[in-house]
DNA sequence: TCATAATGTGACGCTGCGTCAAATTATGGC
DNA sequence: GCCATAATTTGACGCAGCGTCACATTATGA
C-alpha cells in the first residue's frame, strides 16, 4: 500500500514534470515548437515514457489547458473572498481571464486550440473530462455571482433569459476579445486601444445592458479592477503554474 | 498581350480550382483531412503545381479564410440595401457571421485557426494582406453603421469610447460565442440554448448597454433577423463560395 | 523542324508522430 | 546474495505529410 502510493506519487510527479516542461517549451517557442522529442530530451526520459502518460501531443495540450484554468481558479477563489457586490466579482473573473492571456499569450493559443474540433478529437477521454471539469468550475463561479446578484436584487432575470445564457455572454466577450487582440497585428483596420481598457468598457456595457446593478455610471469598477489586478500580479509569478516542484524557473 | 492575359486567366482559374477543392475537402473531412497530396490528387495536378500557387498549407488556409469572408461580404452588401435603422443592420452583420459558421462549421474552424499565431507565421505576406483586406472591408461595414447611428442621433459616443471599440464589442461577442458553441459538446456545465437565440439576446443586451436606439424593448429586431435570415438562406446555396466555376456542386 | 523557354512532375529528404520488441531495472522468494 | 519473474524504460523503426528540385514534358517562335 505504502509502496503503491509512493509509485503513484512518483508517476504523478513525472507527469507534472512533463507538463511543466511542455509549458516552458510553449512559452519559449510557441505551440509549434512543442514536440514529443523535445519534451523527452529536456526531461531526459525517452519518447516511449512520455507516451506512457499522454496518448498524443493533443492530449498534452488539453492537459496543459485544463491545468492553466485550474490555476486561474485557485487565484480566483482567493480573490473571491473579498467583500464586494456580485457584479464586481463578475468583472474580476472576466478580466482575470484576460490577464492570464496577456501574460502568457502562447498558452492562450492553447485555450483557443483546445476548443478546436481537430484537437479534441485526438485527445483522450480522460483529458477531455478533466478539461470539462475545469470549465465547469469556472462557470460555476460565474453562475454563483449571477445567482447572488439575483438574490440580493442587483439583477432581475428577464423573461426568456436563463442564468446559463448570462454566463455565456461575458465569457464569449472575453474569449472573443482576446482572440481578436491576439491577431491585432494582422488587423490594420482597427485602432486597438489597450485590451484591458476595451474589454473593461465593453463588459460594462454588456452588464449595463443586463441592468445589473450597480450600473457602471453609478459605481467605480476601475477601483475594483485595480485592487484585484495588483493581487493577481503579485501571485501569478510565484510558482510555475500548476507546478509544485518549481523545477523550471 | 492577349496570350498573357489568357495565361493569367488560366492560372487564376486553376488557383480557384485548388481553393474550391480544398474547401470541399475541409467540409467533408475537416481541416485535419486537408493535405497537399489530396488536393493534387483530386485536381489531377501534381504537388509541385499546387506549390506554384501556395507557399504552404497554411497559405491555403489563409486564402480560404479570406475568400469566405469575401463571400460573406457580398451577401452582406446585398442585404445592406434594405431600408432600416443602423442598429438593425449591425445586428444582421453580427448574426450573418454566425449563420455562416453554423452552415459551415469546418470552415469556421479555419477562421479561428487563421487568427492563430502559428498559422499566420507560416502564411505568405500576400495572403495575410488579402486576409487583412477582407477583415478591413467587414469592419468598415460595421463602422459605417456606427457612424450612421451617431449621425442620426440613435447613438451617442460616450467620453473615452471610440468607434473602433464599439466595433470590436459585437465582433468579439460573436466570435467568442461561436467558438464556445463549437465546443459545446465538451462543456457540460452549461445548458446551451440555440446559438442564434443566445447571440441575438446577448447582442441586444450589449447594444442596449451602448444606449443604441431603438433599444431592444422598443423595437422588434426579431422581425429584422427573420427577413434577413431568409434572404441569406436563399442565397448561400447558390454558388460554391467564391467559385465562379461551380465545378464542385 | 528544331532550339529554347516555360511549365509541370513526382521521387526524394526531412521532420515529427506513435509503436513495440528488446534491454534495463525492480521485486520478492529462497 | 542470487536468481526468476514482473514491471518499466528505451530508442530504432515505420509511416504520413511537408516542401524541394532535377528532370521530363509541353509550348513558343524563328
Amino acid at each position: 500500500m505504502n509502496t503503491l502510493t509512493r509509485k503513484q506519487r512518483e508517476l504523478q510527479q513525472r507527469e507534472q514534470l512533463f507538463l511543466d516542461t511542455a509549458r516552458q517549451v510553449i512559452r519559449e517557442h510557441g505551440v509549434s515548437g512543442l514536440t514529443m522529442e523535445v519534451i523527452a530530451e529536456i526531461t531526459e526520459y525517452s519518447k516511449g515514457t512520455v507516451y506512457k502518460h499522454f496518448t498524443c501531443k493533443e492530449d498534452i495540450m488539453c492537459a496543459l489547458c485544463a491545468d492553466g484554468i485550474e490555476y486561474l481558479l485557485t487565484l480566483l477563489n482567493q480573490m473571491m473572498n473579498f467583500e464586494g457586490r456580485p457584479r464586481e466579482k463578475s468583472v474580476i473573473i472576466a478580466l482575470s481571464y484576460l490577464l492570464y492571456a496577456e501574460r502568457y499569450p502562447e498558452e492562450f493559443d492553447l485555450i483557443l486550440a483546445a476548443r478546436n474540433t481537430n484537437i479534441r478529437q485526438k485527445a483522450s477521454p480522460e483529458r477531455l473530462e478533466a478539461s470539462d471539469n475545469a470549465d465547469e468550475r469556472i462557470t460555476r463561479l460565474i453562475k454563483e455571482q449571477i445567482r447572488a446578484a439575483i438574490k440580493c436584487g442587483d439583477l432581475k432575470l428577464q423573461e426568456g433569459v436563463t442564468v446559463d445564457q448570462l454566463c455565456l455572454g461575458p465569457w464569449a466577450l472575453s474569449l472573443g476579445m482576446i482572440a481578436l487582440y491576439e491577431a491585432s497585428d494582422l488587423i490594420s483596420s482597427i485602432e486597438f486601444s489597450p485590451m484591458q481598457e476595451t474589454l473593461y468598457q465593453q463588459l460594462n456595457f454588456l452588464l449595463d445592458g443586463y441592468q445589473w446593478h450597480p450600473l457602471s455610471a453609478e459605481f467605480d469598477y476601475r477601483k475594483t479592477i485595480c485592487n484585484a489586478t495588483k493581487l493577481l500580479e503579485n501571485n501569478t509569478d510565484a510558482p510555475s503554474i500548476g507546478s509544485t516542484l518549481g523545477i523550471l524557473k
